[in-house]
DNA sequence: ATTAACATTGACACCGGTGTCATCGTGTGG
DNA sequence: CCACACGATGACACCGGTGTCAATGTTAAT
């Protein structure tokens, strides 16, 4: 069985090279009838370019690359499910490069990964979509790029970014209309930019209700189940203890309500607690966790349309899409008793 | 910047393109002289040869594709991690490529990938292991591939396999050791085979072990939390009601717990409910689930060192490799009382 | 009828590497 | 001292496409 080659097609086509490859980019100035002639000879024979040598002759690679550093995997799946979806209706590929952020060499190694493949461009997310460094770099070896989620502001790069601050903001408010006022609040992982957002919300809204913020809700989390755990311990050991516990995503908020089950402390009716990320063990977990959901994949697809537009030199309407969170309320927040 | 390419190289370190050739690929007679010439030349300018330049000229593309329609997320990031690392070793990248198994076109729209991204392999997960369909296409193809595993013998095609039936029994044999002759068994998805060889195990042990199968605690599941629920429901609602609850993976698992807890049935010491897979859930639940931990990590490893030998034409000692799984103790399981 | 403008097509070089084969210099055995 | 094998190197075609530009044919305008 020989190869399908573009020569090939020529040939049983009765045409040059040339206009087959005008047919395959559908260049205008083909007349219909050899296009016709060429479009059956493709069908006939099964033939399919070369990505390959395509992209030798253009200088690109039809190739995308995906990098993140992120232990949540339902996070990781659904950024990957978002993006691929734009990936394969616009004919690109997709190519995962999870990396250690705290690496020493990270940008020297990113710098092979990126001459080796050839990529045409790269989907940053958090916590990469803040780092200077790397942006620099990209910016200087030209390859486009653009950053999910970024808390960073920076002038020529396309971004597309959640508002943690106000779903952090909406979600305090709301435990505050159930008539909490004693909020613990667990951090997120001090890497991870959105992490401070996240606190910005909890403190203006508490501010804008007139309840004093007391530093000793304030908990350092990791972002894990155990620091959940070692935060919730914490909290619940205090003298005046909260009545409603905000953890800054999922499987801390799960790490909160083994604590309180282990002390025999009733979730909702004793204690609220809420979540961030509508991870999925925050719906299999029982109580069921409310918290906020983040727009994940379509952040994804909207940063790969931009992308795109970006390589094919599309003039963007919009450096930076924001989408807006949603909260989820569950069984694990009840209004305050007594 | 002018881009740094084997002319550019040759013309620097005064050789001819075919030399700059031989030292990238290291082959053998090239003087110790001039090869340290040509390296020095590489590092001044940083030179990574083009993959793309390369593949056209050698028919090969350095990407491997990765299969998968599975919702377990944490079971695709394993296996994403797993095979990652070794193409990066072996200068591979990967490209994903999510697809859903019951979709009718499955086979042409495969090959529409295959030939426009020219893989130089692939490597199949359950269920898509075991389509007959896709291997035969494949193997017409010429186009190498491994299978994770899979259930079907196949004389040549490589295969990574984990024994299913061997966790399922030891699992079984578990709880019969604990006391526990009423287990109730939830089936898994009925399209991936595991789900067979998983039930195949539980029979083998309660006949082992003289315990008489009793249909009525037999429930078609489908690996989603609600089918758990669903069939948790039913298993609890029997006249002779199961001391302990086998669930096929832990999702399953995780809605056994929740329906029993809703039942006020204390887990573990009124009902001992096992699941699979040790999905991250299996942890961060409370109680936490006993269940079974795959290798998945270093089966796709193993699965990427074999298909790039294959690629490569090195022979293989063994066309299948099979792991060992391990029972993971956790709270969820207790003796029988009384 | 003549010419300019435009649509259609193909020849050919080129992208950045590798494969084949010829060439040249050197060491070895007879 | 000569024939020969072998190590080191380069010239050149080739992989499968695209870009450039020139050569046609066709149509519209003068």
């Amino acid at each position: 069985m020989q190869k399908v080659t573009i020569n090939v097609v020529a040939e049983q086509a009765g045409v040059s090279k040339k206009t087959v490859s005008r047919v395959i980019n559908e260049e205008p100035n083909v007349s219909e009838a050899t296009k016709k002639k060429v479009l059956a000879v493709f069908d006939r024979l099964g033939y399919r370019p070369s990505a390959q040598a395509r992209g030798l002759a253009t200088n690109q690679s039809f190739l995308i690359g995906l990098m993140y550093d992120n232990p949540n995997k339902s996070y990781v799946s659904e950024i990957q499910t978002g993006a691929l979806s734009i990936c394969t209706q616009k004919g690109y590929h997709l190519i995962i490069h999870p990396a250690d952020h705290l690496t020493e060499d990270l940008i020297d190694s990113l710098e092979n990964f990126l001459t080796s493949s050839r990529l045409d461009g790269l989907v940053l997310t958090p916590p990469f979509s803040d780092r200077v460094d790397l942006i620099e770099m990209l910016e200087r070896r030209q390859v486009p790029f653009v950053r999910i989620g970024p808390t960073l502001k920076h002038p020529t790069s396309p971004s597309v970014i959640s508002n943690d601050l106000e779903a952090s903001y909406d979600m305090t408010r709301y435990l505050i209309s159930l008539g909490h006022t004693k909020i613990g609040f667990i951090k997120g992982h001090p890497d991870h930019n959105a992490s401070k957002q996240r606190l910005s919300g909890y403190l203006q809204a508490l501010k804008e209700n007139g309840i004093n913020f007391d530093p000793q809700y304030l908990q350092q989390g990791y972002f894990t189940f155990s620091s959940g755990e070692d935060c919730a311990r914490k909290l619940l050991a205090l003298p005046c203890r909260p009545t409603a516990i905000f953890a800054t995503n999922d499987y801390m908020a799960a790490g909160v309500l083994k604590v309180a089950s282990q002390q025999k402390i009733s979730v909702p009716h004793d204690l609220s607690v809420v979540g961030f990320d509508n991870a999925p063990i925050s719906s299999y977990i029982w109580p069921s966790i409310t918290t906020v959901k983040q727009p994940i994949q379509t952040m994804a697809s909207s940063a790969l349309t931009i992308l795109i537009d970006t390589i094919r030199k599309r003039p963007l309407e919009n450096n930076e899409l924001q989408f807006k969170d949603e909260l989820i309320i569950r069984d694990s927040s009840a209004p305050l008793r007594g």
